[in-house]
RNA sequence: GUCGGAGUGGCGGAAUUGGCAUACGCGCUAGACUAAGGAUCUAGUGCCCGAAAGGGCGUGGGGGUUCAAGUCCCCCCUCCGACACCA
């Protein structure tokens, strides 16, 4: 006998309305849903049920209530909570921690969306998965805002994570909140303070003049972001000088090499391991050293020479002049008594013109340059050649100084056209070549013992030269330089050192720790760190001789926390160590890193110097080389073709959204509008077919379709719902692998059409065949 | 300037390995249901010619390889991003 069956009739389909949240409103919904009778049932159009008013389709299905019954039930029978020694294998994923800025954008949802997905199908999958949150809690704007208002950036800080961390509970990603990490809170800063301490112990950070950026408006150091394109203070408007101050530093720049091997073996995206190498820049070479002397060749009684790195040895007999930097230390030195006036003035200019000025000077080259009246002999020719100074060359960079070969560098050609100075091509170019400087490969004229060599045998010779002679070496030399971690601001992590007068600088003991900024504070725009007004904090004793000393003021640079907060989500309890060791072990390497790529070189670059020196120390895994093993990057939200961001004013707030599709329409909407990678264009995001199509889904599970089914042997066309419902299995895992997410949700809307039809057919659908479908569907 | 990415319908996009170009969604057109429809369901929708049958054209432009090219090779154009005087 047939019986016709409603299908929503299937318990395991029906909503559960004994929840633990059970308020009367979803009960009264879910008693509606679940109704079901023996006779087919047409829409129930005409029972309009009581919804929100934007939730106009007619079904039961309202996401907000759904949404908070079940986001409260994950919570409370902590679903995704993991504990260390879980027996299934392990999986880390990682969102990069956000800024506590207030409710979350859109960004924030496209980015735990990615990041939720993947925790719920590996969690599916049978791994122990480890999603943490946390808040990347000190930075600029709370302090900004308690300059403003007075109020102590902690309570600014504490209300703003409280409004995100509500939004991101009600968009719907879970997390293992026991975990959290703040980067203000008191063990937080405590270890963050022992891990600098490590690092001083061992010499990996260190203390020493540099030159800062300084806002003569504020009377205060800025940090790089303060400093607006344009070369002005963002705040006042002053245009930004150079200062020498005493400043701290990580010596990240022992890693350069490491950190530029090991990028080869990361599953990241080749567009950030490109910027990584950029930015590491490393460039091989040779230093070689060259005479001071005067027009004629003779030497100075002092011996005095100047250094110069090159990547092109091999074309030092072309070398006309030569260049330092106007910083350099031996320009006073070097200078004729009758170039001071005109050098001097020339230095005074150099050094008050900002980076961006500096940079920008286009045309004028002989206003960019002076002649110091000294001479440098080449020591390939054995020939003088003038010595200038320009500001085309970096003190940073280098040895702060170069040899100047116009016919193979097209800067240097550009400089001795305007100063007069001789161009003597040293590598015979191509035929037809109608251009100024040659940078390619060729045969070497005017060379002595490199003529006839191509270009990487004559590298090898002069350099073999410069060795034999005793003038030089080959080297390598990186444009990364030393990270500057030291922040003349209130709201980060204390620098725990005390300076003492007869001692010098000494560590705060460990026993100390932390070193935690007073409350009692005033915010005024003094541009001085509260800190240093403030004598309880200030005025100490020195914890070596006992006498009177004074705290360091500067704060750390709040990528320092962020370092090493994925180590902290390992052992977030542990008080006796920032993490153990076997903690690390069990979730270290994050498998999946996801953030978005305007941190694809300093958060993460920090973060890879972080753990490889944590783990030379021991403090870390020894083997533990890496943090990241995968990385995705997703791509930014734009609106009408701007960036969208609070400063443009055209967010599109996500509250609206959640409140009436909700929040799996929204993060289907994030899935489906493109490729995770790309920039999106919110004008773009069809959150209407999004959310219809899960209505579609909810009317089709829960038999509000009116379908009857039937029990009976399989029809060809029941066998063909079937093998397209293994196929939909198999296409979402495979671009699940591959986050191609808006091909999966493509791949489901197509099988809920195929269902659609399936079931409205003339023929009544199989019970077994269409109940399978829905719940691989579901 | 250097490096990286991308150009496909009215729009967002799909085509994973060289194999039916435009999946899926938005929008649009028509129909059904309806007192009504901005709900839902059904059908159609690359462009041009044609009443239709059918034909022609079509993945930024130009060439090439191939039985077969959005996909591979060469040249060019445009857009986006990062770094930008790095010796």
């Amino acid at each position: 006998m047939e019986a016709l069956y409603q299908l929503s009739y299937s318990p395991e389909r029906t909503p559960d309305c004994t929840g633990s949240h059970g308020g009367s409103k979803i009960e009264t919904e879910c008693a509606e849903s679940s109704r079901g009778n023996a006779v087919p049932v047409p829409h129930r159009r005409s029972e309009t049920i009581r919804r929100l008013p934007s939730a106009s389709m007619a079904d039961g299905y309202q996401p907000p209530i759904v949404e908070a019954k079940w986001q409260d039930r994950w919570a409370s029978d902590g679903l995704y909570n993991v504990e260390n020694n879980d027996p299934r294998p392990h999986w880390y994923t990682l969102c990069m921690y956000p800024y506590p800025s207030g409710a979350a954008h859109m960004g924030h949802v496209r980015n735990y969306t990615f990041g939720d997905l993947i925790v719920r199908y590996r969690t599916m999958n049978g791994y122990a998965v480890l999603s943490p949150m946390g808040f990347d809690s000190f930075g600029l704007p709370a302090e900004n805002a308690a300059i403003k208002t007075g109020r102590h950036p902690r309570e600014f800080t504490d209300e703003r994570i409280e409004m995100l961390r509500s939004s991101i509970l009600r968009i719907g990603a879970v997390y293992d909140w026991r975990r959290e990490v703040t980067s203000h809170s008191a063990e937080y800063q405590k270890w963050t303070q022992w891990i600098f301490l490590k690092f001083l112990e061992s010499g990996l950070a260190y203390r020493r003049n540099a030159p800062v950026n300084w806002c003569p408006g504020c009377q205060t150091v800025l940090a790089n972001e303060q400093v607006s394109a344009d070369g002005t203070c963002d705040r006042s408007g002053d245009i930004v000088e150079k200062r020498d101050l005493e400043q701290w530093f990580f010596k990240i720049t022992d890693y350069a090499q490491q950190l530029l091997d090991d990028l080869d073996a990361l599953d990241w995206p080749d567009r950030v391991k490109t910027m990584q190498r950029n930015w590491i820049g490393r460039s091989e070479g040779a230093e070689f050293s060259m005479p001071v002397c005067d027009a004629d060749g003779r030497e100075r009684t002092d011996g005095l020479a100047v250094t110069v790195f090159t990547t092109r040895p091999d074309t030092s007999f072309g070398m006309t002049y030569a260049v330092m930097a106007p910083e350099h230390p031996l320009v006073d030195l070097v200078t004729d008594e009758d170039r001071r006036v005109e050098v001097a003035a020339f230095v005074a200019s150099a050094r008050k013109s900002s980076d961006v000025e500096r940079m920008s000077s286009e045309g004028s080259l002989d206003k960019r340059g002076v002649f110091t009246g000294a001479y440098v002999r080449n020591p390939f020719t054995g020939t003088p050649v003038p010595l200038y100074l320009a500001d085309y060359v970096l003190i940073g960079y280098g040895t702060g100084a170069i040899m100047a070969v116009p016919a193979e560098d097209q800067r240097d050609w550009d400089f001795a056209v305007a100063h007069g100075l001789p161009i003597v091509r040293t590598i015979e170019p191509p035929e037809g070549f109608d251009g100024e400087a040659f940078t390619g490969d060729g045969v070497h004229i005017n060379s002595g013992f490199l003529n006839g060599m191509g270009k990487h045998e004559a590298i090898a010779a002069a350099i073999a030269f410069l060795e034999s002679e005793g003038l030089g070496t080959g080297t390598v030399n990186f444009r990364l330089r030393d990270w500057l971690v030291s922040r003349q601001r209130f709201w980060g992590c204390p620098i725990p050192v005390i300076n003492c007068d007869d001692c010098g600088m000494v560590p705060v003991p460990e026993a100390d720790l932390p070193v935690l900024a007073p409350d009692d504070v005033e915010f005024l725009p003094t541009g001085e760190s509260p800190l240093r007004l403030h004598d309880g904090f200030f005025e100490t004793v020195c914890p070596s001789c006992g006498g009177p000393a004074h705290r360091e003021t500067d704060t750390m640079d709040t990528f320092v926390d962020s370092s090493w907060y994925y180590l902290r989500f390992c052992d977030p309890w542990n008080t006796d160590q920032p993490f153990s060791t076997e903690a690390v072990e069990s979730w270290m390497p994050v498998d999946q890193y996801i953030g978005g790529v305007e941190h694809a070189i300093l958060h993460l670059m920090y973060a890879r110097f972080f753990t490889k020196a944590l783990s030379d120390l021991g403090v870390a895994p020894a083997n533990l080389r890496e943090p990241f093993t995968r990385l995705f990057t997703q791509g930014m939200i734009r609106l009408g073709g701007d960036k969208m961001s609070k400063s443009k004013g055209n967010l599109v707030a996500p509250e609206e959204i959640l409140d009436t599709d909700g929040a799996d329409a929204l993060r289907l909407a994030h899935l489906f509008v493109g490729p995770p990678q790309d920039d999106i264009d919110w004008e773009g995001v069809g959150i209407e077919g999004c959310s219809r199509f899960l209505h579609r889904v909810w009317r089709l599970a829960l038999g509000e379709t009116g379908t009857a089914v039937v029990d009976r042997d399989a029809t060809e066309i029941d066998l063909e719902v079937e093998r397209r419902a293994n196929r939909l299995i198999a296409k979402v895992t495979d671009d699940y692998e591959r986050w191609a997410y808006n091909t999966a949700v493509a791949a489901f809307m197509e099988f809920t059409n195929d269902l659609y039809r399936y079931v409205q057919r003339d023929e009544t659908p199989r019970r077994q065949t269409l109940e399978q479908a829905i719940d691989t569907l579901l």
